[in-house]
DNA sequence: TTCAGTATGTGATAAAGTCACCAAAAACCG
DNA sequence: CGGTTTTTGGTGACTTTATCACATACTGAA
């Protein structure tokens, strides 16, 4: 993930140009210009929503800054996450929504503050006609979520929820990273698609089993083979 | 869906050149002549598959007459529909991981004898950057595909078994078409990437209340109004 | 007719989701 | 500071779903 910096365009543009065309190397030549003229600044709060659900969606959102977390959310309230959108990448599902003036099926919402540049559905199709860098961009965009979408699919399909729990921790706490998630169990169980109450129970038995430490707002992996092998034996359904 | 036409091209290649270009508007002028240059004709039996999940996909498959079923299969054999391709369609997840050289995440196997014509990645990426109307129609196939995914999705993670089900028998048994649907319960299972005895056990209750009629290898529906009236008023909770 | 294969039925058990609470910790606020 | 509210986590009871291990029934081919 890309470092997060502090933007005020207004104080200087110059630089924040700078930073988008970083984040977005196809803005080049012709095509800059066009997105220089069309895309509109936007930030967004800390929770605030870009699209909601079922509503119509006019623009391609580029993320610069912060971070966009897609996700459904049932009759119940319960939720699962689809994906997150990271600076350097466009929402594809906003994208695929204004071009081709469909609803937008899902909730687009900032989990940290986020300057997003936003572009017209016609004005965006119109580029990506002309010019190929923005095609293959869009398309690798689009061929990784498809891909993410179809992984989510067999997760909550075939997964028991404590393996995916499991595998979950085991991602967050990759060596580099700290051996610690600071998260609570109720989003961890938005995460996966669950419910507050069951990952709290499987956290418990994982405590029991020394795996982890459980502190309030935080899980701390104190067994990482454990719990690989945990997460390993039990796919081969032993 | 389109009609199904015994083709053979052998005997008749322009009246098949005729069936595919009517199936796909957009192959005309340069792009038909590259079609046809860089394009396969290859026929697959019912049950045979046209890609095998996790390995490499070099085709991009224009689907001419048949069926193919996109799934996914977990360890325990349980599987999950995700879309179906039909004539005119081409299979989006192929041509993301033929063009990006990802590994296939799942299963497409031909549910139908089918007519498929198939460009290799490379040739695909080459007319897709020049093409237009080839890109808008790309576009349109894989914005569907994203969304009927994401349906997907909501509908394994929020909805009960027993209502995905009415939900699907009224949707194969609408209107115009016959109240009954010829199919057995592993394969509504499969459907709903549920467990055929759980299938059997839900349909056993729909007839018990006058819902359906069981007939083996079939269900005929017998009230629909009623059944609708399930698959709604548990929906919000009653 | 017999037999193999396919389709369906059923009980037991385990996993998971839902509901209705409770208790502790943290944040807030006058 | 003390008191209140909000957030977070814990728990039991119950329902739904998945899995396993069968039994039964129907169908078509030899």
């Amino acid at each position: 993930m890309v470092a997060k910096v502090d933007i005020s365009p207004e104080s200087n543009p110059a630089k924040e140009e700078k930073i988008v065309t970083g984040l977005f190397p196809m803005l080049s030549g012709g095509l800059l210009k066009a997105f220089t003229h069309h895309s509109e600044r936007m930030e967004f709060a800390k929770g605030e929503q870009l699209y909601e659900q079922g509503f119509p969606c006019p623009f391609v959102p580029f993320i610069v800054s912060g971070m966009v977390r897609v996700f459904k959310i049932g009759e119940s309230g319960r939720e699962i996450t689809l994906y997150r959108v990271r600076p350097g990448q466009v929402c594809i599902l906003s994208t695929t929504c204004s071009v081709s003036d469909k609803q937008y099926p899902a909730i687009a919402e900032a989990e940290e503050p986020s300057v997003v540049y936003v572009v017209p559905g016609g004005a965006f199709r119109r580029m990506l006609h002309v010019h190929v860098p923005l095609q293959d961009f869009i398309f690798d965009v689009m061929s990784e979520r498809l891909v993410e979408m179809m992984t989510v699919v067999e997760e909550i399909a075939f997964w028991r929820v404590d393996l995916r729990l499991a595998n979950r921790l085991l991602e967050e706490t990759e060596p580099p990273k700290p051996a610690e998630v600071k998260t609570t169990h109720a989003q961890l169980a938005i995460e996966l698609g669950s419910a507050r109450e069951v990952v709290s129970r499987i956290l418990k038995e994982f405590e029991r089993r020394g795996f982890v430490k459980l502190v309030r707002g935080m899980v701390e992996i104190m067994g990482r083979e454990e719990l690989m092998a945990y997460r390993n034996h039990l796919q081969s359904g032993l």
